[in-house]
DNA sequence: GTAAGATGACGG
DNA sequence: CGTCATCTTACG
């Protein structure tokens, strides 16, 4: 931000009297608790205006918010420096981050200020230069270069770079021409608007299941108000259809409405923006952290003057500065991507929500495999539910088996069973493409010296290197540290005695290419480095069907379809079922319900098989016989016993910093003073399952509590009334996901 | 977030 | 006893 523009003087005709100062509450975008006031002598900017204020030494932009009474007197306040010339946040943004501050415990300043994040939007239309053609030709001395610049220049203005780049000359010859007066300099918006979606565009043919539910939320988008769905049906359902056609009816309906789809992953969103494209005929207003700055300075700026009428984005877009917020589709609600676990700390599904309730309009969210919160706010009767019962084009799910690796074992330092091994072989004979599932990156989770059982971990961390054998390094997952593989152990010295243990794709891509060499085989996963191809040219490889195992991590779960893939086979179906959060199974069933479910459709059906050594584990139980309401039911229960949530409020409450004793000592101070409550537990504390990450030790306790009291309240007493010394951070997190 | 004042650690 | 680094506090 470089200078304010001056105070607006707006003052009434009559002008000469000096109005008497009034005052004015500023929220900075900073993480300040509360706002400050000052005086304004000229108009008062309403709530929500952007300005600039002094602010200690300096000058800073914030924002007027509501008054809160309580203030030093009128005379000792300093004025406001200036208002900018941006529209004021709408009064629903202000109540949701008023909310959300609260619900989060961060300051409120923490959450401005990821609306604010984009550091350049405020300062206005800062014009650019263009050039348009002039008759004013005659005269001129003209030269091979300038007949091609005046050649392409037309009547629609075009930056000087990019009519010099279109003819290969320089910038100076276009400037050239503008001084001589054959080209005119015109000042355009660098921000151009985004194209209005074409709301009477004939959206596709529905089935009578997805008319249904278009229907029902249609209605619901119609009658207005806040009201929460679930729209509930498996892959290949057509949910994004159903959904597509509330965001036509809720644009409709008022001709300033703006509507938002958030989706998990950015990865996601490239093929999606093209799909919105086709649907109404203009590519949505993105929003994502991997945007460029003028993108991103596009995207406010546009949804800010409330012309960007929809836009796609990841969780942070919730926060952007819509002026007339009339429905939020969350896509995918169940995904955990949608936790945002840095700085501020939110689930970005329950905020929409919020969001919906304090602007009054509908939220969406859809899902094959729905959060068992989202499931019993349903049951209970908070949301509604429109279901999406068979799957599109009648296309069968995949026949689900378990393959018991105590019966079936592969051999010593082999991961694929024989049962599954047969299948592949089969697939491959027919000419289908199987996919190989196994969430974990690299070649081996576990590198140990066969010496003296020195595991190797990242300095001053305990987390466990990966070894990835195409860059032959040792890198950790948590904080991206890498090394190159020792040839001897660090501890003891031997030569040759590292040891990689446990299965990562890389190996079991060895594996199977030992064992099918003739088969073409391609690995996927998020790493950027391995392999001459880019994720996006293995995805297009296999769609077309140039690869016949693809053997992949996570990535390949997600919202991708491969006509002629039948075979899923998943190497480890009880990884994530380890370390026992209280959300592991939940994990476990939507992550292979939908990675199995990526196998077979109408014309061909799929399988799938499970290698497990935990056959009658309840989830996979579940997966096999493909009875997810079952499964929810019964995990509903294991939760309510429990008191977890969403039966119980829980909060976790961690301690980092470098000196463990300090920590230690906090920790057990803080275990000390939390004061009794009637239905609240404190636990711990406990070191986290990593303790150290670049050299950081964390603690933490767990706050559970009866689902009537507000835990909040609780959180703030307790820690307000501890002392925690400097070097020891505290955070609290509201119904924590991560328990690492 | 940031800058100023307060407190403490080491060096002349 | 002075200077520099680091912690604490306040910002209207």
């Amino acid at each position: 931000m470089n200078k304010a523009p001056p105070l607006t003087e707006n003052r009434h005709e009559d002008g000469a009297a000096a109005q008497k100062p009034e005052r004015v509450s500023v929220l900075f975008p900073m993480p300040l608790p509360k706002a400050y006031d000052y005086a304004c002598d000229g108009d008062v900017p309403p709530l929500g205006s952007f300005v600039t204020a002094p602010f200690g030494p300096r000058e800073v932009a914030g924002v007027v918010w509501p008054s809160k009474g309580e203030a030093p007197p009128l005379e000792k306040l300093k004025t406001l420096a200036g208002v900018f010339d941006a529209p004021p946040l709408s009064p629903d943004l202000i109540a949701f981050i008023d909310w959300a501050a609260a619900y989060t415990m961060f300051p409120k300043g923490a959450l401005l200020r990821m609306v604010m994040r984009v550091s350049d939007a405020l300062e206005g239309p800062r014009m650019q230069t263009a050039f348009i053609r002039t008759d004013a030709s005659e005269g001129l001395r003209m030269t091979a270069q300038r007949k091609a610049v005046l050649a392409a220049a037309g009547a629609s203005p075009r930056s000087a770079s990019d009519l010099a780049a279109q003819v290969n000359v320089s910038e100076a010859v276009v400037r050239g021409l503008a001084d001589a007066g054959a080209l005119a300099r015109v000042d355009i918006d660098p921000d151009p608007p985004f194209a209005q979606p074409d709301l009477d565009r004939q959206g596709p043919e529905l089935s009578d299941d997805q008319q249904f539910a278009a229907e029902t939320l249609a209605a619901i988008v119609e009658e207005g108000g806040h009201k929460a769905v679930l729209i509930d049906g498996v892959t290949g359902s057509g949910k994004t259809e159903v959904y597509f056609e509330a965001v036509a009816a809720a644009l409709k309906k008022d001709p300033e409405a703006q509507a938002l789809i958030l989706l998990p992953e950015i990865a996601l969103t490239l093929p999606f923006l093209t799909r919105v494209e086709e649907r109404f005929g203009a590519a949505p207003a993105p929003w994502h952290s991997d945007l460029t700055g003028a993108q991103r300075r596009r995207s406010w700026r546009r949804v800010a003057d409330g012309s960007a009428r929809l836009v796609v984005g990841a969780r942070s877009a919730l926060f952007l500065p819509f002026q007339k917020l009339r429905l939020i589709v969350v896509d995918e609600e169940h995904d955990n991507a949608y936790k945002q676990e840095e700085g501020v700390i939110y689930h970005a599904r329950d905020m929409a929500v919020a969001r919906g309730s304090l602007g009054g309009f509908p939220v969406a969210l859809a899902s094959a495999t729905p959060s068992l919160e989202t499931v019993v706010n349903v049951d209970e009767g908070r949301y509604e539910a429109v279901g999406l019962s068979s799957r599109f084009a009648d296309a069968a799910m995949p026949d689900i088996h378990l393959i018991d690796m105590r019966e079936d074992a592969p051999e010593a330092g082999r991961w694929l069973s024989p049962g599954l091994v047969r299948e592949i072989d089969k697939n491959l004979s027919a000419h289908e493409q199987s996919l190989l599932f196994l969430n974990r990156r690299g070649y081996a989770p576990l590198t140990l010296c066969r010496r003296c059982g020195h595991k190797m971990t990242a300095p001053g961390s305990d987390s466990m290197l990966v070894e990835h054998r195409f860059e032959n390094r040792l890198i950790c997952h948590h904080t991206g540290f890498s090394m190159p593989k020792p040839t001897a152990c660090p501890a003891c010295n031997a030569v040759d005695a590292l040891t990689p243990c446990g299965p990562g794709i890389e190996r079991v891509a060895e594996e199977a290419k030992e064992r099918w060499p003739q088969a073409r085989i391609s690995v996927l996963s998020s790493d950027t480095a391995p392999g001459p191809r880019s994720m996006r040219d293995v995805l297009d490889a296999m769609k077309a069907g140039e690869i016949d195992i693809l053997i992949a991590t996570q990535v390949a779960a997600k919202g991708h379809h491969f006509p002629n893939l039948t075979l899923v086979g998943v190497v480890d179906a009880d990884l994530g079922l380890a370390g026992g959060d209280l959300r592991a199974a939940e994990r476990t069933y939507q992550l292979l319900s939908q990675v199995t479910g990526r196998a077979g459709r109408a014309e061909k059906p799929g399988r799938a098989f499970l290698q497990t050594y935990q056959p009658e584990a309840p989830v996979l139980a579940a997966l096999a016989s493909g009875d997810r309401d079952a499964f929810l039911a019964a995990e509903a229960i294991g939760r309510r016993d429990l008191g977890f949530p969403p039966y119980g409020r829980l909060a976790a409450v961690t301690l980092r910093s470098l000196d463990e004793q300090a920590l230690d000592r906090t920790a057990n101070a803080l275990k000390v003073a939390a004061p009794y409550a009637d239905g609240v537990e404190v636990l711990g504390p406990a070191r986290a399952p990593i303790y150290r990450l670049r050299g950081v030790a964390r603690m933490r306790l767990l706050v559970k509590a009866r689902r009537n009291v507000s835990l909040q309240a609780y959180l703030a007493d307790w820690l307000a009334a501890v002392k925690v010394p400097g070097p020891v951070r505290v955070t609290v997190d509201i119904n924590p996901y991560s328990f690492l």
